[in-house]
DNA sequence: CCAATCCCTAGCTTTTTCGTAGGAATTATA
DNA sequence: TATAATTCCTACGAAAAAGCTAGGGATTGG
């Protein structure tokens, strides 16, 4: 029951942009560079994330990526489904549901993982990119702030 | 964030046992023939499950395993965190926090993983095994009853 | 034109999952 | 006591998934 990087690095890059690109594109390389990623690997989820209208480009020299929407407007739900895939515990319980289980209706488990999957969904959804993008700057306006002291 | 086999065959097995060992013990064979799994794999769950004091065993010819409480007792949580490990998204948040990260508190994404560690947890634990024995039960007399008819 | 950038996808390495295999220890029963 | 049924234990192996690396193509500002 464990995010993959790709949950993880995505959604901290989502951050880097809210904070960095605030009315302009950044390039990859940057965001990289500050998160301490492949450059390469970092490509293929802001590809996920492309695909999902989560983020926008710009190509060519001096290009880069910035936001499709206001942080205010994105979820942590949005972005991890976009980077993971469903957040459903097991496959019968996606919900694009093309799997089809032979027991059908006489799984007794079943409803167990409908009750992690929507608990999961609940606690994503109602988190928002700025919530995050907020957090970060609250944290290093503190850092710097001591810093001077 | 999917479940492994492990947590979906275990707590089917812990499921079976809770309706087919009510005062005495069931060979593993007999639950993997009902279940259609592999003995020798389901053998090694039932040693996680036994660790993990959920289940006990009697040796030698003629024995078997029960479980080690009362249903009611046992939680749909323990049974998966014993098969599973920790049911937190990320290593950084499990519960036995062994794992360092080296942004320590500066972390904005840590407090997502750790509301969705406890939405899971709570969902989990809220539900006895009690209740998906009944749930089965339930079924089954239904399935009968239509059957008759 | 060219350097910087995004775009695309094939392939490689490592780790994890999902078992299989088989022998040792234990015990009811004939 | 011998035997068969069972749990216990651990090593190994195949397949899948994760986590990248590599490199070439397309686009565009300077």
């Amino acid at each position: 029951m464990k995010l993959s990087t790709k949950g993880r690095y995505g959604l901290q890059a989502m951050v880097d942009l809210a904070v960095y690109s605030k009315d302009r594109h950044i390039a990859l390389k940057s965001i990289a560079e500050r998160l301490c990623m492949s450059e390469n690997y970092l490509e293929q989820l802001m590809a996920l994330l492309k695909k999902n209208e989560l983020v926008s480009s710009v190509r060519g020299a001096q290009g880069g990526y910035f936001l499709a929407k206001d942080p205010a407007d994105i979820t942590i739900g949005e972005i991890l489904r976009a980077l993971e895939g469903s957040l459903a515990p097991t496959d019968c319980t996606c919900e694009d549901n093309t799997y089809h289980c032979t027991l059908d209706g006489k799984c007794v488990t079943r409803g167990v993982w409908e009750k992690i999957r929507d608990s999961i969904n609940k606690v994503v959804d109602s988190i928002s990119l700025k919530q995050l993008m907020e957090d970060y700057e609250k944290i290093n306006e503190e850092a710097s702030h001591i810093y001077y002291i």
